[in-house]
DNA sequence: AGCTACTCCTGGTAGC
DNA sequence: TGCTACCAGGAGTAGC
């Protein structure tokens, strides 16, 4: 599932490839894509902008849009489980998953995949309104270690739920929740208070190291759904040392790495690794 | 505040 | 082989 890695690489292919197009075409093969609003609406409000910038917020992908020389508003790109983003000369035949076609001043297209429909691109005159309650970037600089210390200590929630909350940090998914876990020795069910600052330090270090390290191998690609615009797979899951591990030996102490259910997610961990929390009374 | 359940979707797969 | 039932899962929402 692109989480901030996958969004994060796509958007570095995507950019030089789009920015300082304008969009002259708008196909829409699956009107939900659009968030509610129509193909028409959405035609006018996209049609003859210039993509001014590609960049990224936790797991959206965000284009810049202006129009005589001004930004009037955005488009706002998120994935979901198995969106894709590409671009190819437009012709030839479409992808069957393709829910949104923008045609560009250069004779290719962005086109947008997916083959679940979960995917979302939405116009945007407000960013605050729909990027607004996000948490912090973890990777910026924004985000310190004492800052997260202090957060984890007020919260009484578990850790993989907290974890996976976009409000709390943005930008982390189940892949990276479970090895960031793991690489700090915390169990998901362990609640977000009773962590010792060192070890919250821990988990600090792990989310950030965990997150850069999937960066620099282009993302996680374990399915046939995660791929680059190129059509590279990343190569971050042959460094999984938990997610999708189940039944095979920690690579840290040889203990069989389990899944359990934690929020209605699928969990891995290793219990020798991982010390299961006080169960709560 | 924080938990569970449900919804949206489809392809893959386990079980028969 | 061919069928059905179930699963994965990010995030929004509702209900407790």
């Amino acid at each position: 599932m692109p989480e901030l890695p996958e969004v994060e690489t796509v958007v570095r292919i995507v950019r030089p490839e789009v920015v300082g197009r304008t969009i002259e075409g708008v196909r829409v093969p699956w009107e939900r894509t659009l968030g509610g609003r129509s193909r028409a609406a959405f035609g006018r409000a996209v049609r003859g902008s210039r993509i001014s910038a590609v960049w990224r917020r936790a797991k959206f992908l965000v284009f810049d849009l202006e129009r005589g020389g001004a930004v009037h508003g955005w488009l706002v790109a998120h994935l979901r489980m198995t969106g894709r983003f590409f671009v190819e000369p437009d012709d030839g035949p479409l992808d069957p998953y393709a829910r949104l076609v923008l045609g560009l001043d250069d004779g290719r297209r962005l086109v947008f995949c997916d083959v679940r429909k979960f995917g979302r691109v939405t116009y945007e005159e407000d960013l605050e309104e729909r990027l607004g309650d996000l948490g912090p970037e973890p990777l910026h600089d924004e985000f310190t270690s004492e800052l997260f210390v202090r957060a984890l200590r007020r919260k009484r929630r578990m850790l993989k739920p907290l974890l996976l909350d976009q409000g709390f940090v943005a930008g982390l998914g189940n892949i990276y929740v479970d090895e960031a876990l793991h690489a700090a020795r915390l169990h998901p069910e362990r609640s977000a208070d009773s962590v010792p600052p060192a070890a919250a330090h821990a988990l600090y270090d792990a989310i950030r190291k965990t997150l850069a390290a999937a960066i620099e191998r282009e993302g996680s690609s374990f399915d046939r759904f995660y791929r680059t615009p190129e059509g590279r797979p990343g190569s971050y899951q042959h460094q999984f040392r938990v997610y999708g591990r189940d039944g095979q030996p920690c690579r840290r102490c040889g203990g069989r790495i389990a899944k359990i259910v934690v929020g209605q997610r699928g969990t891995h961990l290793c219990r020798r690794c991982q010390r299961a929390p006080r169960r709560r009374a």
